[in-house]
RNA sequence: GCGCCCGUAGCUCAGUUGGAUAGAGCACCGACCUUCUAAGUCGGUGGUCGCAGGUUCGAAUCCUGCCGGGCGCGCCA
């Protein structure tokens, strides 16, 4: 419908003799949007105040001439100029009717842009760490991206949804250490647990898998680890020197075979771990990239071959790095160190090169904002490997703070008190975790308080929408109940008979939908989304208590052909809730 | 100190990339059940859009400077 108005305008700008409008005013794509205000009409332009300076002429003069050269068109009731200038479309019921029509025409399809018709996108989200169970934080991060994904897919763009596995570095030699540990535990060793490895009980599952896999022949004597290790932290020791010391001891005793085979185990079993945590979330990924794999198969070595040549290093002390202040960083940054180890921002810039060449036109990482200090250090990278920085686009996920009835639920792994996303999904079920992750703007704070998102009342957005979808559903279980039937050809011929004042506001709702999608897709922005359905089962929910006030307001009515036009607008309605709860992954209940 | 984000009703937040008289939900006051699910609807009270300048036909929105809050500034990952 919108794009129905802006070809108009520009049909009408193209009519404009060239004297009043220059080549460029009208070469733009006109401004049009939805009117606040329904006396306004249904849709409005600013172009003659935005052309009016440059044509010189009085806005309302140029909004005239722009007027009186549209043509016309049945779905445009009458245009008016208001304001400054304004150009107000009204639109007739038919244009409406139409619009209905397409919504049950194309169902789950309505509002949805062909596919390939946008950019090829990399969307890479969550990448939480493989030391740790997801925690509610990663939750935020795991329905933002999901949905974005479903947003940037509905908008026609193609989507990889990619999780980068942070399964290279001295972390997950700790984990590996960690998982050995608990395994000799369960064997009967007594080695004392490093105050710096990962104690969380989550780690057990796993060992006991390894011992079930590898029986004792890991197996080595406590005595033989702990000869010679410097002291831990609790008896006056380094823990960060205790750990590396273990893991050294581990590797001599295991041999290089033996730690991998440890680390390849404890890795599998927190990404399966992850994995399934995510699955049943609802989230997935087309792909588990690994970090380690930059680095076997020559990636990193391609980055720093490209940044040399292109002369964006230099040499000092013994390290190689990266002049990253001529990309407008703080600081250069070294990327190999006097070892000839790489450091982890090496990997990640062979990381977003490898994404580039792989032909992605937009890389989107959905990171926590913690890390914005890193954005302009990878993009400084990509310009520098000659790829368009721009290509690189990060939206920052602010913190969630949980809340149980206005109470903060302290949240802290010093405390080991943390809340994990299963515990919360479990808790508050997958729904509503979807929902309120996604419910706020993602650079605004998130407060998620457990007793809303679990009531059953109107104050829980996530009931009041799916209700109003299982509202519908009801009305077409009464009808079949009384044994009545829906004539959909019929209800399609006589949608004219939809005359109220309620019935034109649902209309006007749901022809919305396309174009919030649209928006909330550019902006990335889901909760654009969410806030649009809860005006939209607002809308239904009114059409549906005006039955109660007056029962010749009702869908189910004696005359069929008016029965019918309304069961077909609530159809549509329904479809439309449907759509969007589909795309924030939430399921459409028929009934509650 | 530098960088990023935020500041809108008592509370939690929207605000269609600069539009017309700034909106929801909660809370508070009131109206509507012989009901297609009242798990709902309708109305009312409530604002110096942090402050001060600037840009222009027009600013909550863009720019500058302050004030207040959050986060980040490793040859860690």
């Amino acid at each position: 419908m919108k794009s129905t108005i802006e070809t108009l305008i520009s049909a009408a700008l193209a009519a404009l003799p060239p004297d009043l409008l220059g080549a460029e005013a009208r070469a733009t794509r006109p401004e049009v949007e939805r009117t606040r205000d329904a006396s306004h009409g249904d849709y409005a332009s600013n172009v003659a105040m935005r052309h009016a300076k440059a044509a010189r002429q009085n806005p309302r003069a140029l909004a005239e001439a722009i007027v009186h050269a549209l043509p016309a068109d049945p779905s445009i009731a009458r245009v008016e100029i208001a304001g400054p200038g304004f150009i107000n479309f009204h639109l007739t019921a038919a244009a409406y009717h139409g619009e209905l029509g397409a919504i049950i025409d194309r169902g789950a399809g309505y509002g949805v842009q062909p596919a390939g018709s946008g950019e090829k996108v990399l969307l890479e989200f969550v990448s939480a760490n493989p030391t740790g169970p997801l925690h509610v934080g990663h939750g935020r991060h795991a329905a933002y991206g999901a949905a974005l994904a479903n947003l940037l897919t509905a908008a026609g763009h193609s989507v990889h949804r990619e999780y980068y596995i942070n399964d290279a570095g001295r972390q997950v030699d700790i984990l590996a250490v960690s998982v050995w540990l608990r395994y000799l535990e369960r064997l009967g060793e007594d080695v004392p647990f490093p105050s710096n490895g990962y104690k969380g009980e989550y780690l057990l599952p796993i060992a006991a898998s390894l011992e079930a896999e590898a029986s004792h022949k890991l197996r080595h004597s406590a005595a033989a680890i702990r000869t010679g290790l410097p002291p831990d932290e609790p008896e006056g020791g380094d823990k960060e020197q205790y750990v590396d010391a273990i893991i050294n001891r581990s590797r001599e005793l295991l041999g290089e075979d033996g730690f991998r085979r440890i680390v390849d185990h404890a890795l599998g079993g927190m990404v399966a771990d992850i994995r399934s945590d995510l699955a049943e979330m609802g989230v997935t990924f087309d792909r588990w990239f690994s970090e380690r794999s930059l680095s076997t198969n020559g990636a990193i070595d391609e980055a720093l071959r490209r940044l040399e040549q292109s002369g964006h290093t230099y040499r000092k002390d013994g390290a190689l790095w990266f002049r990253a202040t001529e990309f407008g960083d703080d600081e250069d940054r070294v990327v190999e160190r006097e070892n000839g180890v790489r450091t982890y921002f090496a990997s990640d810039i062979a990381y977003h090169l490898d994404k580039r060449l792989r032909g992605f036109d937009r890389l989107i990482d959905v990171l926590g904002a913690d890390h914005h200090g890193y954005v302009a250090r990878v993009r400084g990278g990509l310009a520098a490997m000659g790829e368009p920085p721009d290509s690189l686009e990060v939206p920052l996920l602010q913190l969630v703070s949980l809340y149980r009835g206005g109470e903060k639920v302290a949240m802290g792994k010093r405390e080991g008190n943390f809340v994990t996303l299963r515990q919360l999904r479990h808790e508050v079920g997958n729904d509503a975790c979807r929902f309120y992750f996604v419910m706020r703007s993602h650079d605004q704070h998130l407060d998620f308080d457990l007793e809303l998102a679990k009531s059953r009342t109107t104050d829980n957005p996530v009931f009041y929408i799916q209700y109003a979808h299982a509202r519908v559903a009801s009305v077409l279980r009464q009808l079949s109940e009384r044994g009545l039937e829906h004539d959909v050809v019929r209800g399609r011929a006589s949608l004219e008979h939809l005359t109220e004042p309620h019935e034109r506001r649902l209309m006007v709702a749901m022809t919305r939908y396309p174009e919030v999608l649209a928006l909330a897709a550019a902006t990335r922005a889901p909760h654009t989304l969410v806030n649009y359905l809860r005006e939209l089962a607002n809308e239904v929910h009114s059409a549906y208590a005006a039955g109660n006030e007056n029962a010749a307001h009702r869908v189910i009515v004696d005359d069929e052909t008016l029965r019918d036009a309304r069961l077909a607008l609530f159809q549509a309605a329904r479809q439309v809730i449907r759509n969007g709860l589909a795309i924030l992954g939430v399921s459409a209940p028929d009934t509650m």
